[in-house]
DNA sequence: CTGAAAGCGCTAACAA
DNA sequence: TTGTTAGCGCTTTCAG
């Protein structure tokens, strides 16, 4: 910064004051500074700015993958937001509890961001108190915690509603599948499991743990054995509610193999809408990472402004139910299915 | 810090030299430093110790995307390297021209990084000059730049792989299908057009562009208008090599409704070996961009450790061929397919 | 093995 | 509108 004061015949607070955009400089001086800094390709040092400012100029991100659908969406809404306010994005990835429990030992981001956005993750108390204490904006996303700031989609009701879809029909026995993912490591998954007994109880029927079972969507041999465990039963489901498009996709490449036929024989639904919902013509539940993303870094933006705004503000994305076509009537007769 | 060595009752230096893991600090010492550090919750400002130190213990990454299968596990892959190595990742998403123009004229990350990850850009000789002069270790992936470190997989050569399995099924009328993308940010797809190329000319068989069409993925009607033209033609393909498995799977989707028999009537073959690819049982060539972005991570961490060596190292790391259901021999007599 | 002091590159008063 | 000066929190000589 010296070298442009130099090459411009001014001080450094002039750089500085140019650099950022200030008002009080003259036009003439402005130019002058802005020429000799393109012309030695000068750009300012976080580092230097934030040391006395007491800002980094970094937003954290918390995740507990990247090589899904979900984060990938969210992280592309996210960004932007990020970018267009000159803020840089600096992501923690900690695809397991050993890597989690190390950071939260560390928190590594503790001075070197200004604020943190944690996904999907299920904390314990004492993580969640950690991060209160970690003197930064803190927005929760996909997930929810109480007196914090986040943005989720309503997991309890979409599941729910989804569920309710499956009853419409006709179908009495409905199974949910889930997917196992490291313990502690997805907040929806029990949400939405959570969702779909409730609608089961309102519609009188009792929710029976039988029908529930998980698999990862890449173990296809998981799959057949957790299908398998439903069509042993003494009563097995005519549905399926899958937590997640992928695991959907994979139950009914798991079905056909079988030559049980879709929907006719099975029906199944599945959440979130991924592009490979479409191309199976999967009925699910979609929900938008993007802009869940998107509106966790406007919300971020907020909080940086104002920490004290926003506190505990809880922004809840919409779901919608998209019927396609693997979810349909019931097969027998729908009250009493005898077979 | 201050704080630390006072409760400690020592000198700054000696926080620092101890949290810092340098040998020449007694154990008792180390003891009673690393309790006071641990009590008042104090983690070194990456901030203060990069202005002295020069380093900022941050890898840029710059990316045209991250919600793409490819990007998110290279980023899986690359993270925990990093990681280990104690180095934060801070994502540049730049995903179109005016921001990737904008990128290069600010560079950002000039002293704001210590190492950069360029990922799939076609990037012009402006834009590898000005990261040559960044004066930091640049590593390019998903893409080979002449003389500078590289980690990428032989598009080429995986491409001629692919059509040769084509050729060698029979098929005389191959077409090959692009994602357009942005202008400029596939380096890849030019690689594997040429690669298709070169395989005809050297079974004797002239490219013809009529059968070079293109269509994104996600947008059913384009793939349907770049299948009409293919079906258009004097002489129909009886082969489609699609440069990414996505658009493959949005292929035989489109073909499945037009009645068109994969592979009996249409043989397809995809790139990548996404998740995606199993689940539509098709015929693809692998690569595996978590192995690309571990040894970007790798390569990087030697960059950083010595910026001398491996300049101008190139990896290359293998793809092959995973032959599903959607080849199968051309249709008719080979030679002269007479419809 | 430990401490004192200088200074990394910047911004924020304060003065001019 | 511009310049001068004092740190921000660390690391790094250099002494002891």
């Amino acid at each position: 910064m010296a070298d442009v004061a130099e090459r411009a015949g001014v001080s450094v607070s002039t750089v500085s004051r140019t650099l950022r955009g200030l008002a009080n400089v003259s036009p003439e001086v402005r130019g002058r500074v802005e020429r000799a800094a393109r012309e030695l390709d000068f750009a300012v040092s976080r580092q230097a700015s934030s040391l006395v400012t007491g800002r980094t100029g970094v937003v954290a991100v918390l995740v507990p993958t990247l090589d899904s659908w979900f984060m990938g969406s969210a992280l592309s809404g996210l960004a932007p937001s990020l970018r267009a306010a000159g803020l840089e994005l600096s992501v923690y990835l900690m695809p397991d509890l050993a890597e989690r429990a190390a950071f939260f030992e560390q928190l590594p981001a503790r001075r070197n961001a200004d604020a943190l956005l944690v996904f999907s993750f299920d904390l314990t108390d004492e993580e969640s108190a950690r991060l209160d204490d970690l003197g930064m904006p803190v927005v929760h996303v996909s997930q929810h915690a109480e007196g914090r700031p986040s943005v989720y989609v309503d997991d309890v009701a979409a599941a729910r509603a989804g569920t309710r879809h499956l009853l419409n029909l006709g179908h009495r026995r409905i199974a949910f599948m889930q997917s196992p993912g490291a313990t502690g490591f997805s907040f929806s998954s029990h949400e939405r499991l959570h969702g779909y007994r409730q609608a089961l109880t309102d519609a009188g029927i009792p929710p029976d743990d039988l029908l529930v079972v998980s698999a990862r969507a890449a173990d296809k041999r998981a799959v057949a054995e957790a299908l398998g465990q439903l069509l042993g039963l003494r009563e097995p489901p005519t549905a399926v509610f899958a937590e997640e498009d992928e695991l959907a996709v994979s139950l009914i490449w798991t079905l056909r193999r079988s030559r049980i036929e879709v929907p006719e024989r099975m029906s199944v639904l599945g959440f979130d809408d991924q592009p490979v919902a479409e191309l199976f013509d999967l009925t699910t539940v979609a929900q938008s990472p993007s802009d869940m993303g998107r509106v966790a870094g406007e919300l971020v933006l907020r909080l940086l402004d104002d920490p004290e705004a926003d506190r505990n503000r809880h922004v809840a994305l919409p779901t919608r139910l998209i019927p396609r076509g693997t979810t349909a009537p019931a097969p027998g007769p729908t009250q009493e299915p005898d077979r």
